[in-house]
DNA sequence: TATGACATGTAACTAGTTACATGATTCA
DNA sequence: TGAATCATGTAACTAGTTACATGTCATA
């Protein structure tokens, strides 16, 4: 019997470009820059990732080269086939149950050191998730707000942000009463 | 200028298979299924990567074959060397600060989609973290609870699930409302 | 003219997934 | 004796990271 093709992964990395590219086309470099700043807390990607996948995208026909600038600059939009895909993703493939959390599992072992350092480690995971829910609401207040797709759905991420950091402060703070 | 030694990784497989071991020894199988039941959650793993890690944990003088039984069957316990990179990894290395989330990824990219899809979006990752909390809910009820460390770091990590599923829920019900 | 920002790409690696492959033991 | 479970392992792949490598353009 022949191998039998039965592969869909997940490949956000790519529908995280298509989503991107269909608010606005740009370069490698560019959307570089749009994933330091926007995406690093949902989706973080390196600059070598980046363009490996802008390669593999043109060469599926869902991006092509737009525009070329100075220095070897390639501008990329999205095609019709590249929306497609995008909104099929968006809608049809079903998201992941629960990712992978390092900080948890080390929650799992923390039996196998002292309770005083438990205590520290898990009040160390409160104080970085109060600094980050104070990180979020300084961006908040920083953003001028919209109307338009972009201010609705960040601000609804930038939401869940701040309410995930409350509930890990809060669930640090009693948790380090647990401990005897 | 030669090759510079800078690799540490995350490798949280390594330490999930050392605390499991901690607890107490067992085969490659009985790692699985324990990962499978307590772990799947936070850090799920496949067989073939449990037999492989099991094999570099063994090379590095972390774990040893403790018994052997019928079918090959290879009982590993924890060493010393392994219980010290366990405690280092537990108190020293540095948390990962957030993991990648496909599901706030999607919500992102929304605007590409009708805004009746995006509602019904949410709505479904709504419900899914409702059936989740009332799953952990009934897996608190059905655990016989006690005083030991698997009780109590156990059920810290129990919590911090049915706190998340509410959040998540919490935060689905207002988003539904912000899409017009 | 030298520095920094712009701009793209490749090589070598680690981590994780799916599928393949094999064999022993138990028990109905 | 046939099916389920126990038990281990390998091959080929995808995704992601770090480091290396190169070259252009603006401007102080």
């Amino acid at each position: 019997m022949s191998r039998v093709e039965c592969h869909d992964g997940d490949m956000s990395l790519r529908h995280a470009v298509l989503g991107m590219l269909e608010d606005e086309p740009g370069s490698g470099y560019d959307l570089l820059k749009r994933f330091e700043q926007a995406m690093s807390n949902v989706w973080p990607a390196t600059q070598s990732q980046l363009y490996g996948e802008l390669g593999k995208l043109e060469s599926a026909g869902m991006i092509h080269v737009h525009a070329e600038g100075p220095r070897g600059r390639k501008e990329y939009e999205i095609t019709d086939a590249g929306r497609a895909e995008l909104q099929h993703w968006l809608i049809e493939v079903p998201p992941t149950a629960a990712p992978r959390n390092d900080n948890l599992l080390r929650v799992y072992f923390l039996g196998a050191v002292a309770p005083g350092q438990a205590r520290g480690y898990i009040a160390t995971m409160g104080e970085t998730a109060q600094a980050r829910e104070k990180r979020l609401e300084e961006l908040e207040a920083s953003i001028d707000w919209g109307d338009d797709n972009a201010s609705v759905y960040g601000r609804l991420v930038l939401e869940w942000g701040k309410r995930y950091s409350a509930m890990y402060r809060e669930w640090a703070d009693w948790a380090v009463t647990q401990i005897k």
